[in-house]
DNA sequence: ATAGGGTTAG
């Protein structure tokens, strides 16, 4: 096998009719009797890769194909991955395009070879090797299961789930997801986290679990599990593994720690980890305090003085424990500082109680309290989030005649005299001791006034002058604001102005400056210059994050052209790239209209669309928008064939309809179809009953698609349009690699022993190219009326 | 210890 090995390294390459033919199977003959081997028609070798075999005979191609696929097949079906991929490397070589010649391999082979390896328990380098080999050649890995083979894995799967081989299972599933293979299908992703439970690996746990895009939710979950089975020691390696994944502090996962340190009996760790939580300069939510007195509920002491610590931390929805704590103070007479009143404040305006924080700002001025300019930026940044702009205003306006010396009021100024009245009464009740020292606004407080001016470009920038008066500097946050504004009126063009003008004042724009510019033009429907603005910043070393990827994927207006949807897909191909999970949801949503859009009577398939049925009929995710991507990539443009396995009939309809819809695009611009487009349903093998179920009924839903609702001919594949398989492009041929050899050496009791094995035929519809041009002049002259 | 810009569906 070495020396055959090493012929077929070699360059040099033979016609099929040069190997012997007493060197066939005879099996194999038994098969090819209907067609007989022609005479030589061209001695003439082929000397190089890259001049494929196009001036062999038909006869030859499809016979060597054929001897290839079995080759290939038998090879995977034993395990040798290394020979296997070799094949396949050179029958693509020579121009048989990857996924057609994946079509025709017995994925039953390949799915019991990997499962052989993996019983064998040399599944991953193994596995990997040849995932990353047949990805090299432009085949997806998951490509090669179809239903049996996927069967055969998830038997496998399952038997290592019921021996307790968490390791090995684990290990798997990570190989096999590193290659976007839906690993959810072969086992219940709860039953693997269980297994890992039991058997006290964390590791493997936390490792499974960073397969999912729900990784925190999943994280959360094994840190209770382990708790319940009071494993802390397990709980906290879960934690710390969710800690160093996790860019963010996760509150959840601290919260769910803190509780396993309660049942386990540890109040002691809680503290510890709670410690280590303000070292970190993060606050602690309502929850990770809850938890952490009802876990410390016993030592009253320390339960007290977390709930001093509480009052600092005012967060959202603390507001109401924030109150309490205030009335308590007060009610003791202790004064709170300026810094406590601003927390209070702050409390209540991320809850949204404006009206409250207003009352608590009155009530500090009462009371004495000092205001600076960070409490009225707070309070004025409440108002603009609950879109009060007048009222952020009228704030401002009284700011600027008072200084706040004395109580504010944001009612109307006829009102004012009673509110003086009120003061004075304030002044003589509080003892007089403080000296209110009026207090300037700041660069951030014109930020916020900025935002309050909703859309109107022009109040801002006046305020942005009126900052300059002031002395204070705008910052590249004015200028993102102003962007943003511009845009929000519908300037796009000044927006940009704004964004080039930022480099003249000496700000360069940020992520953020970038990702406000890009939502400007995509909400302006400008997707062109959003893609060159993402372009741009990527120049400047200004890297995307998930917020801008998310803006310019956005869009959600029909894309109109070809070049923008290829862009689109480009982008999301980028995301997954650095990184980020993208949300497929919206990208399938445009994709689908962009090819839906190809049909006439959208009237009807709005109607259909809106009933609903789209979002349950999504197979494993990003296959179908990879598919689209790879339909849709210019190079693709000669060969027209569609592979639509693995895909649901929902999504083999939108792959179809983005291929014709790419096909009309092309001939709007002068390219007229060249050939008949061929659409892979399945492989089957010759003589094997079609199960109906078996494609979910694609073949059905394209039909339907190709027939009835765009009257387009198509032809189905039957044995005789075997013949035509490539039957333009060449193969290559390795007369001293033979399937005989390979049986007789691998030793496999199977490959003596087993029924012959059927030819493999692929199941397929062919689209006529003339029925293709009918439709497009059908579509030109209906919209041309 | 307190403040400001871009986003997130079901």
């Amino acid at each position: 096998m070495r020396h055959a090995l090493s012929i077929i390294s070699s360059s040099t390459v033979l016609p099929p009719s040069a190997t012997p033919s007493r060197h066939h199977h005879p099996r194999r003959h038994s098969h090819s009797t209907k067609t007989k081997p022609t005479p030589k028609q061209n001695p003439k070798p082929q000397l190089t890769h890259t001049s494929p075999l196009l001036s062999s005979s038909r006869w030859d191609n499809r016979q060597s194909l054929m001897y290839h696929t079995k080759l290939a097949s038998k090879l995977a079906e034993d395990g040798r991955f290394e020979d296997f991929l070799m094949i396949v490397e050179s029958v693509v070589a020579s121009g048989v395009s990857a996924s057609e010649f994946s079509a025709l391999l017995n994925s039953k082979s390949v799915g019991s070879g990997i499962v052989r390896i993996i019983s064998e328990r040399k599944l991953n380098s193994v596995v990997e090797m040849l995932f990353n080999g047949v990805r090299n050649l432009g085949i997806e890995p998951v490509q090669l299961f179809d239903g049996v083979a996927m069967e055969l894995l998830r038997g496998e799967c399952q038997r290592l789930l019921k021996c307790g081989e968490v390791e090995q299972l684990v290990n798997l599933m990570d190989t096999l997801s590193g290659f976007q293979f839906p690993i959810k299908e072969l086992v219940e992703p709860s039953d693997v986290i269980k297994l890992c439970i039991n058997k006290k690996s964390p590791n493997a746990a936390t490792r499974y679990a960073q397969n999912f895009p729900h990784v925190e939710i999943l994280f959360c979950s094994i840190i209770l599990e382990f708790g319940k089975e009071r494993d802390l020691v397990s709980a906290l390696e879960a934690f710390e593994v969710s800690r160093q994944k996790s860019s963010s502090p996760n509150m959840h996962a601290y919260r769910a720690i803190i509780d396993v340190c309660g049942l386990c009996g540890d109040c002691m760790k809680s503290r510890v980890i709670y410690e280590e939580l303000l070292t970190c300069n993060v606050n602690p939510n309502t929850y990770v305090f809850n938890s952490l007195m009802n876990v410390n509920a016993r030592d009253l002491n320390y339960t007290l003085h977390i709930y001093k610590q509480m009052e600092v931390l005012a967060d959202a929805k603390m507001w109401k424990q924030a109150l309490e704590i205030k009335e308590d103070m007060v009610s003791s007479c202790v004064i709170p500082d300026t810094v406590t009143w601003s927390s209070l404040i702050r409390a209540c305006a991320n809850s949204g109680l404006i009206e409250q924080a207003i009352k608590l700002f009155d009530e500090m001025l009462q009371a004495g309290g000092q205001p600076n300019a960070q409490c009225l930026n707070i309070l004025l940044h409440s108002c603009v989030e609950a879109c009060q702009y007048d009222r952020a205003f009228r704030l401002f306006q009284c700011w600027k005649e008072t200084g706040f010396q004395q109580t504010i009021t944001d009612n109307n100024p006829k009102n004012s005299e009673e509110y003086v009245a009120v003061d004075q009464v304030n002044k003589t009740c509080c003892v007089s001791t403080t000296m209110r020292v009026p207090f300037r606004p700041t660069t951030s407080t014109y930020n916020i006034l900025m935002k309050a001016c909703g859309t109107d470009y022009y109040r801002a920038k006046a305020l942005m002058g009126e900052m300059k008066i002031l002395g204070l500097s705008p910052n590249h946050i004015s200028w993102s604001i102003l962007i943003d504004i511009c845009g929000g009126s519908g300037n796009v063009a000044g927006a940009m102005h704004i964004l080039r003008s930022m480099h003249e004042n000496g700000f360069q724009p940020d992520v953020i400056t970038y990702t406000t510019a890009i939502k400007v033009c995509v909400e302006n429907k400008n997707p062109k210059l959003a893609f060159s603005l993402f372009v741009e910043m990527k120049k400047h070393q200004i890297k995307p994050n998930l917020v801008t990827y998310n803006t310019i994927l956005r869009a959600r207006n029909r894309y109109g052209s070809l070049l923008e949807v290829q862009q689109c897909l480009s982008v999301y191909q980028h995301m997954r790239k650095a990184g980020y999970k993208p949300n497929d949801y919206y990208l399938k949503q445009l994709i689908e209209e962009w090819c839906e859009g190809v049909i006439q009577n959208r009237h009807e398939r709005k109607d259909q669309v809106a009933s609903g049925r789209r979002e349950t009929d999504f197979g494993p995710e990003s296959l179908l928008l990879e598919k689209v991507a790879e339909h849709l990539q210019e190079s693709n443009g000669e060969s027209l064939s569609i592979d639509l396995r693995g895909l649901t009939k929902v999504e083999a309809r939108i792959v179809v309809l983005a291929v014709l819809r790419k096909i009309k695009e092309e001939y709007i611009t002068g390219n007229s179809v060249k050939d008949d487009l061929l659409i892979i349903l399945g492989v089957q093998e010759l003589g094997a009953r079609i199960a109906k179920d078996e494609n979910g009924g694609v073949r059905e839903a394209v039909m339907k698609l190709l027939q009835h609702d765009l009257e387009l001919q198509v032809l189905s594949s039957g044995s005789a349009t075997r013949d035509n398989i490539r039957r333009d492009k060449g193969i290559p041929v390795y007369p001293n690699l033979r399937l005989e050899e390979v049986l007789d050496r691998s030793g496999s009791s199977q490959a003596s022993g087993s029924p012959a094995r059927r030819p493999i035929i692929l199941q397929r519809l062919r689209v006529t190219r003339e029925s293709l041009y009918h439709w497009l002049q059908r579509k030109m002259h209906a919209s041309t009326r």
